[in-house]
DNA sequence: TTTTAGCACTCTAGTGATGAGAGTGCTAAA
DNA sequence: TTTAGCACTCTCATCACTAGAGTGCTAAAA
């Protein structure tokens, strides 16, 4: 806790960097004598030892009782994310592999987000979590009505940043598909490209029906802006469980309740992202987060997208004591990936 | 094992019914005093004991080690399920608490079936898989052509169970929203309530671009028929998760893996599933399911929709040591849900 | 013939004692 | 400034022991 601003010495560094490492990949603490004599640091372990005591003087190590070895703080797990670990990307073939599963999937925004949520959780062996990206106001694009069966109809809306939504209509009187392609077309050549508020203020001129129907596509839209209104998508929680710190317990199923439901984070997290516009790569460390229940977690999280035309939110979920090399690296490049494809498909390139 | 076709006394059913009930609740094994204690059943330990080594003899009781208590076997379980339990149904609070559920979320098939999966978890507090409804065979029912930006477009495709896809085109050429819609109207026109293959034999007398789409909707047609095509809806892991016996070892994250991934269920089970066309509420106990990895998982699950218009699948998955009366009511009367708004939906009704 | 009381036996789960092992902190020597 | 040495602490596994719950069997009671 006490901020010092002492530089630590190239050998403190070192040290915090391999306790760390040693720490995040057995899990278990990891001593002075095993430290010196894994690695050959040309000191004895009473060295290691007396700068592992410096070293949790300052906050930046801890150890769970008298006599165990040494194990990262949240603000060692700070200090090497902003200082020892650097830029890191992710392995060349790594990133080939993953374009091509994204040149092999079927084309759309779902499903690269689908196929995004479930390459970052398996490239970051954590949770991951992805909302659809959305513009600051959804804009109308195009609509369709489509004739179904007697009163029922289909209304497919399609918003300038490509996400397409339908809703089940009941009509007052059967229309003929003629007939409602006739309204969807006046429609289209009024409102697009108009926001739900822009849409109300020219919705004085309309038919009875034509209205029932601009109701239905103004409450879309809102919907759309609405924070609740933002599907996460959701893939890998296995991958959290299966860490030792929440095998046993319930730790587990605390984590995972608190995925699925994902409330808390869409409510929270993502409105402190809202907040974010730059590109950058975030990393939340246990304790810094928002949630109170589950103090282990970390999250890497990014926006991605094109400001100004859509954005969304995405990043990976772990226990603290994760890989933030991969981590970051992996919410870094499916970060651009993603917002790539979502460049070109608004044809601003290619 | 042995299937003796003997007949049980009303006070072995009794017995046998309260250790599974008891040990449903409990997840202890339930010993002869305690239970003859607990309920008056105007007989002794003694006598229970005796009853409970003859219901063990015939295979429906079994215990972890001398000197425990009796638990249920799979065979217990069966009997139970078919013999004792009765028709049951979920309480008319719970129905009705569905039923407001189900007419305050937007109307739509995908809506649908993801409350329909919440609700059914939540209600049979177990985890459950809903496939989208689907016909034999998906039928054509309307396109519609959308230009985004340059040359790209938007196709999207519902079919007659109510179904929508959509997918990202690259043009040869940048065409008009006019033209666009033009094309969309012909092959409307022309192609509406077939499947794949009828929409093969008219396929001569086209422009290349539109044979172009046609390609596009016949390989989306084509995918949704598949078997794999069809997505599988789930909810509710945390549930099966808190039950002790996933608490603790790997079966927790082994179950996980298996339901996030849900490979096994999708080909194995659901092909089981489709052989069956009948409405009834299916039970599969522990070893009597497919899955060779996790013996102790029970699954109850229903066909859901109308014949011949679009059907799927939908049940729930938990412990074998789960309360059947909740799943099977549940699952039942979710899936007469679903199949009435599906009935609804098609116009063939209100 | 059925039920029950009694009793010996078995197995689990919890408790306490014990010892090995790993690790620390401190001191004094190199 | 580094290191060797050492006393000290804490965990974890093991073992022995006990209480408790439950069973199966036998013989008496209904």
């Amino acid at each position: 806790m006490t901020m010092t601003k002492e530089k630590l010495s190239n050998r403190q560094k070192l040290i915090l960097e391999l306790v760390l490492r040693e720490y995040v990949t057995t899990a278990l603490p990891v001593g002075s004598r095993a430290l010196s004599q894994s690695y050959d640091l040309g000191v004895s372990s009473a060295t290691v030892r007396n700068e592992m005591a410096f070293l949790e003087e300052l906050g930046y190590l801890t150890h769970p009782h008298t006599s165990a070895g040494r194990i990262p703080t949240d603000q060692g797990y700070r200090y090497y994310v902003e200082q020892l670990m650097g830029e890191v990307t992710l392995p060349l073939t790594e990133q080939r592999m993953i374009q091509h599963q994204f040149h092999q999937v079927r084309q759309g925004m779902e499903q690269w987000i689908k196929l995004a949520a479930a390459v970052l959780a398996h490239t970051a062996r954590s949770a991951a979590l992805i909302t659809a990206p959305r513009m600051v106001e959804s804009r109308f694009k195009h609509i369709e009505l489509i004739h179904v069966h007697g009163l029922g109809a289909l209304l497919v809306l399609v918003t300038q940043a490509g996400v397409v939504r339908q809703e089940a209509l009941t009509l007052m009187r059967p229309l003929s598909q003629a007939s409602l392609s006739r309204t969807a077309r006046r429609l289209n050549d009024n409102f697009s490209g108009l926001t739900a508020r822009e849409i109300n203020t020219l919705a004085s001129q309309l038919s009875p029906f034509e209205s029932e129907i601009v109701a239905v596509v103004q409450s879309i839209l809102n919907e759309l802006d609405k924070q609740g209104g933002r599907e996460v998508y959701r893939f890998g929680a296995s991958n959290v469980l299966s860490q030792p710190e929440f095998a046993t317990g319930d730790l587990g199923q605390q984590f995972l309740a608190l995925f699925e439901r994902g409330t808390y984070l869409d409510q929270n997290l993502l409105q402190l992202l809202d907040v974010e516009t730059s590109g950058e790569v975030r990393v939340i460390i246990g304790t810094e987060g928002l949630w109170e229940e589950l103090l282990d977690l970390s999250f890497v999280l990014s926006r991605y997208g094109v400001n100004g035309i859509a954005t969304g939110t995405l990043g990976v979920l772990g226990p603290t004591r994760m890989s933030y090399e991969r981590a970051v690296s992996a919410v870094r490049y499916v970060s651009e990936l993603l917002s790539n494809l979502i460049y070109e498909w608004h044809g601003l390139q290619d």
